[in-house]
DNA sequence: GTAATATGTTCACACATCCAACAAATCATC
DNA sequence: GATGATTTGTTGGATGTGTGAACATATTAC
């Protein structure tokens, strides 16, 4: 049944996870500090980084740098051996990483594809990387699962893949076919949405509970929320989904009301386009928007500006976030004239929601998919460290 | 400290809310279906429901109805003597009211006005209607505190009406200023966001995790969202501010394109005049728009759903709702015609997301915005009874 | 009536956290 | 460089929670 946090046992399960979290945020902490942050006692404390350490999930160090007066308290670290698998299926490659806790990718490997692969075969490919990778960890690795992230609408309650335009997905169970092929706990989620997870605990929205994250990508906009702290996900989990409202720029002197995707209008496409380039390298096309001065190039970036002002009103009046955070490209043109964004969303949002509401680009770089689709396979097992590492093990 | 669920005393307190929470939101269930739901042993279960009782929140009534073999199990139910006052500052009426648990509108008073108050005016005459409301209660009544639902911009943490602008309150600290006047915890939130929660509770969206709820008033359009079955409020608590948004139709053969806010465009003001009434009667309003045959009127409506069609559409692909309730006039025109609205939202939004959710109107009538002010006040008290209760009692 | 069933009641028990006392390791001071 | 102050680790007993088995009780089924 449904007990939870009722009975002694649930008790000491908890705490457990309590301090998994915390050593899975923070990446090392002291035992003190545990003791401060958890309000338990020091005793109590010791005994559950102990279990911990037995589990092989966390590894206590001696003290290093030396921080005051009193006897030094051990410094716990995720355990080096405590992996999660991510992986990321894409349109021109499968990318499959080792991340251990506090996002730390150990080592991921890129395999390019001539054209995108369907699924039975994404499966197998990444079957053979994961094989290929688990070889290099110790025979004593404690591997949490695998994780997902995929470019699509994607079911999180069992990891199927209802939509994915980009790789000609459709109602793929990505999620069991894995676990099938890898004998490992699989599960699967939305890319934005894990990009947005993953800025949440590691990235521009540490210790925020309430943001929105944008991302520009190639094929679209996808984006994420957090909600009181967690991710929302709807029903299904397919919540976020900000690339296909329907937005329109107000009539203004030079700029005629047109209604369409947010996703069509603004669009990297147009960009690339104005600016000549071919080439989709996102560093590549940054750096060609601040240094272009072609006037064109400039009334583009600031329609698209004014577009996203327009999506980020709606979201910020339903949301209320204290962050919305701009990764891929819309952190570029973000880049291009910072101010820009900030008054035309101040200008449209309610004074109350606005003050409280801050735009950044996203922080974590080229490993935030990796790094969030890893923490849907970490999340079970800091939720319930003893059960999970029991099972696990290998 | 943070010491939330961490130590026995805790647990405890967690299983006290858990037996209060059940009965709140179930009205009247035995003993034995507490065991069963809360996973707790019988033994436990009677002690806390004992705990309960001496906290005269709860009563042990006999069992009346049969049903079935065994020992029959004593029926819990709120004490009749454990309320919250609710407050509604409407710009034509303050109305007050007394509530019990599961959502039990006890008697109310409604204040008319003139003119709308300003906010000390309006807590001068609300102290002095709870004042007479609580000497009708007996004196060992328990009341959790109260809770004041306000159409403007709340900030939840405090109470401060930022911005309420059919009151012309600009930074008004209601809750403050109740809580000075009455000497009774109070809290204040949004009036839809409220009516959001009554509906999640007690209402149309019982048992459902994700809703949106859209209210149609004559003063415009307000809304909240319940997201993994919590409210969502944002940083400051402004969440849910639909009738903002700016929404655009595409470009049709009838109907051109035209941005505005929702509010705007799906308003109560033009169907009144196209009906030729004056009045701004709900009920009135719902009849009449039943019963034209004026195709203007159907034109309207249809144009209408058209653009909440739209809003609907965005707020579905963020949010990923298993439900969406509409209130007020809102779900008049929802009723004039059903099926267009879910075909134009079906037509919108992605399959995914569409094949979940379902439209409904809401259910809890006027007493809507009661049960949510209620709630504000109860939650504490369900949160933690045994803190809350020892500090309370009158 | 008697058996079966389900639940209330009682009390010994298990066990997670707390607490107090002591030990250990660092810093500050002379 | 020794001493005291401070902080934290360690240990073993105290506290109080939920559990579970045995018994009592009230209803239904036959």
């Amino acid at each position: 049944m449904n007990n939870r946090g009722t009975n002694l046992d649930t008790v000491r399960r908890y705490n457990l996870s309590r301090i998994l979290g915390l050593v899975h945020h923070s990446g090392a902490v002291s035992r003190s500090t545990l003791t401060r942050e958890t309000g338990l006692n020091r005793s109590t404390v010791a005994a559950l980084v102990g279990e911990l350490a037995a589990l092989r999930l966390v590894v206590e160090v001696e003290p290093a740098g030396v921080r005051g007066v009193g006897r030094p308290s051990p410094i716990v670290c995720p355990h080096p051996d405590c992996v999660a698998i991510a992986v990321n299926p894409e349109q021109d490659a499968i990318t499959v990483g080792i991340v251990r806790m506090h996002g730390q990718v150990v080592s991921q490997v890129r395999h390019e594809l001539e054209e995108p692969l369907g699924v039975d075969e994404t499966v197998r490919v990444t079957a053979g990387l994961v094989a290929d990778l688990r070889a290099q960890l110790p025979a004593s690795a404690v591997i949490a699962g695998i994780g997902a992230a995929v470019p699509g609408l994607v079911r999180m309650r069992d990891g199927l893949v209802r939509l994915a335009p980009h790789l000609a997905w459709v109602d793929a169970p990505v999620a069991m076919l894995l676990a099938q092929a890898t004998g490992l706990p699989c599960f699967a989620a939305n890319d934005a949405s894990l990009g947005a997870l993953a800025e949440h605990i590691f990235g521009a929205g540490r210790d925020v509970n309430d943001l929105i994250y944008l991302n520009g990508g190639p094929s679209g906009i996808g984006g994420g929320v957090i909600a009181n702290g967690m991710p929302l996900g709807g029903v299904g989990g397919y919540a976020g989904e900000f690339g296909h409202n329907l937005v329109t720029a107000p009539d203004g002197p030079d700029q005629p009301s047109a209604g369409g995707a947010l996703e069509d209008e603004v669009n990297r496409g147009r960009l690339l386009e104005l600016l000549g380039l071919k080439s989709a390298d996102p560093v590549e096309l940054e750096r060609a928007l601040l240094h272009s001065d072609d006037p064109a190039v400039r009334r583009e970036v600031s329609r698209q500006l004014g577009i996203l002002s327009i999506a980020l009103r709606n979201a910020i009046n339903v949301l209320n976030p204290e962050l919305v955070v701009l990764g891929g490209f819309l952190g570029s043109i973000h880049a291009v004239d910072e101010e820009l964004l900030e008054q035309l969303v101040a200008g449209q949002t309610l004074a109350a929601s606005y003050e409280d509401v801050r735009i950044v680009r996203a922080t974590l770089g080229p490993d935030l998919l990796l790094i969030g689709a890893a923490e849907l396979a970490f999340e079970p097992l800091i939720a319930d460290p003893a059960r999970v590492a029991m099972g696990a093990g290998a």
